[in-house]
DNA sequence: CCGCTACTAGATAGATCAATCTAGTAAGTA
DNA sequence: TACTTACTAGATTGATCTATCTAGTAGCGG
């Protein structure tokens, strides 16, 4: 991939999450990107639509590997959870409240206005959906709760975006962390609350 | 309020739903409106902000009186959240997946661009975790352990509505359903799980 | 050097945006 | 009837939107 569209990926990206997908236009994007606007078409000969079905696909993927890199490095899931939650507030505030989920804005725009863009970011929740209840099953967790757990997590961490936004505090997250850890230490099988991915309970 | 400048926060109400606030022309307003271009003006002087801020306050006052009012039809706490939650699917399927929550969309495509509407959404916000919040302290919950609980129900009720119009379909909000009826019963002292409404624990 | 492809560069078009403006109508009071 | 206020009606303005268009440049294989 090219400098040029990387900047343009990554420029779009960045304004989406500010402005949203109406709200940003296509010369805001190559100013911030410090590229010439003809790019924008010969990386995108779709236009605005096939840009944002990449950016959105693509902060995804990079938002996802985030989440993955802390469950990764803490000791358990329960503690993952913990650290997802306040890490999202973290950045929330150190950001001055702007980098928060990286598709949801574009994500309510479009749901009933744009059926291309809107089946881009359900790929994207399904897949995060997936990859969470995948971490839950390996810690010992029957397939449809830990589905329903994944889907609760995703419910928490956006509604708790949404009202940390809105208020300009991270109240509304420490709360989510609070419950989303209680909810997995309630699910996991009881002799191996805190056990280290991939060491599934019993057997 | 005269006919006119109803008919106008209506449709606009309706059309943020589904577009957005970048998203919807103030054209496109009056049209669906029927009503005068120059009205919009002359109801709402400070122009599209002031119409915005208008509709972000009424749609907030007027979803937390359908909720207030299914609590209400509830026997008891437990029941009401898991109605909230069955009738907001519900109504989610029957408008094809545009009826969802009155303010959301435009709450984060305003969070970082527009200070005036931003504080109208966090308004709102506040102003449903404090009824809900009410409602659980009446129910016998902690001040403090009742706004987390408040809180977090938001968020899942808020989180069910992005996955689902993006899915098409309601399995999230059946989960955040489920888990916010469990978290309640969690919370509520445990001699009266089920307490009507109005009727405190002990004592 | 030639010719090809990839990319840069930005002017232009045509639609649409929010907002302002003038002019007209309707209803109520003196 | 005369006057006032509230509201209707839509043309107009200037900015901005997405998209297309032509033209120019850089690098590369022959």
């Amino acid at each position: 991939m090219t400098n040029t569209k990387a900047r343009i990926l990554d420029s779009t990206a960045e304004l989406f999450r500010r402005y949203g997908f109406t709200g940003t236009g296509l010369k805001q994007i190559v100013a911030h990107a410090n590229a010439p606007f003809g790019s924008i078409y010969h990386f995108f000969p779709g236009g605005k639509q096939e840009l944002g079905d990449q950016v959105i696909r693509r902060s995804g993927e990079m938002y996802l590997e985030i989440v993955e890199a802390v469950f990764d490095a803490a000791p358990d899931v329960i503690t993952g959870v913990n650290d997802v939650f306040a890490g999202a507030a973290e950045v929330l505030r150190q950001t001055d409240y702007v980098d928060a989920c990286p598709i949801a804005t574009v994500a309510l725009e479009v749901a009933s206005s744009n059926e291309t863009l809107r089946q881009s970011t359900a790929d994207v929740f399904e897949s995060w959906t997936a990859r969470i209840t995948a971490r839950f099953t390996n810690a010992g967790i029957g397939e449809s709760e830990a589905r329903k757990l994944g889907i609760v997590l995703i419910e928490l961490l956006e509604g708790g975006f949404l009202l940390c936004r809105a208020a300009r505090n991270t109240e509304a997250l420490e709360a989510a962390g609070a419950f989303a850890t209680a909810l997995v230490r309630a699910s996991l099988p009881v002799d191996t609350a805190g056990a280290r991915d991939g060491e599934p309970a019993h057997r």
